[in-house]
DNA sequence: ATGTCACTTTACAAGTGA
């Protein structure tokens, strides 16, 4: 097909049939390395987004990704954040950081074109609570991120900014709205910054995929049995232009990756966001 | 709300971040 200023602005050439995108907070490769190879494996995805792989460059384990049939492009620090994203194909333009960043020190956002396709992979300031002088910057981050990608990106473009938000979006995307409100995570500022992005173009296709209900949640505190309790939280998303949002065929969550039980190792308390695409 | 996990350090326990 040949590529015009129409089809760009549909998203029609966002990607390849059936292209498949996790993004997944592994709270440290090196933890989590056999799972994350168990896992490309198991679904065969395009594209895997990583956040917190808490490794500088050079600890990232490249070969053992690379001979699974992934390249890599990373941006890393010492002990703490860091995000990857992996991909079949090579992924070009890669930026790391962006500017207006409140926090330039701490590795939170790579982005990369990939098939057609502009991917921007989040890692958003955990902000600790409502209050805490972290919770001001975490606000300050989303403002300038926002601002950047609006300088950086068209939503009239195929662009897909996924990653570990840290911001439950609203009421369904906590497990008790009552124990949540007001809180870190859940606070309506947090939530202000989502919906501008969504009122800039972004569609959260997990959200327009799964319909007024609770959920999907894609982490769970490891303390007090959050995931046998169900007590989760959605706060890994998916955000899309609005050609590639048409197109998403599929939405789902690997709950299995968050088990004890599945794979090599201990669980990430964050599970995989799953997110199926056609051409 | 905090029963865990991963990180670090003039390390073998305790602080930090989530």
């Amino acid at each position: 097909m040949q590529e015009t200023a129409a089809t760009r602005a549909a998203g029609v050439l966002a990607c390849r049939p059936g292209m498949k995108i996790i993004t997944w907070n592994v709270n440290s490769i090196r933890q989590r390395l056999p799972r994350a190879l168990a896992l490309l494996e198991r679904h065969r995805p395009d594209i895997l987004c990583l956040q917190e792989t808490k490794v500088t460059d050079e600890e990232f384990p490249l070969m053992e990704l690379g001979a699974a049939g992934y390249h890599a492009a990373i941006f890393g620090q010492k002990s703490y954040n860091g995000v990857a994203i992996l991909a079949r194909e090579e992924p070009a333009s890669v930026t790391r950081g962006f500017p207006g960043n409140p926090v330039p020190e701490e590795a939170r956002v790579i982005a990369a074109r990939i098939g057609g396709l502009a991917l921007v992979g989040a890692y958003v300031v955990n902000g600790k609570e409502v209050g805490n002088p972290a919770y001001d910057v975490k606000l300050e981050w989303l403002d300038a991120f926002a601002d950047w990608l609006a300088a950086t990106y068209d939503p009239a473009e195929p662009l897909l900014v996924v990653g570990d938000f840290n911001v439950a979006p609203d009421d369904r995307d906590v497990y008790s709205a009552e124990a949540w409100r007001g809180k870190n995570l859940a606070s309506e500022p947090e939530r202000d910054r989502i919906a501008r992005l969504r009122g800039w173009g972004l569609t959260d296709v997990a959200r327009a995929h799964h319909g007024d209900v609770e959920g999907p949640f894609t982490f769970w505190d490891y303390r007090m049995g959050a995931f046998h309790r169900g007590w989760g939280l959605r706060i890994d998303l998916v955000l899309a232009s609005a050609g590639v949002a048409a197109r998403v065929t599929d939405v789902t969550v690997d709950r299995e990756e968050r088990k004890e039980t599945t794979g090599e190792g201990k669980p990430s308390d964050h599970a995989p966001l799953i997110v199926t695409i056609e051409g």
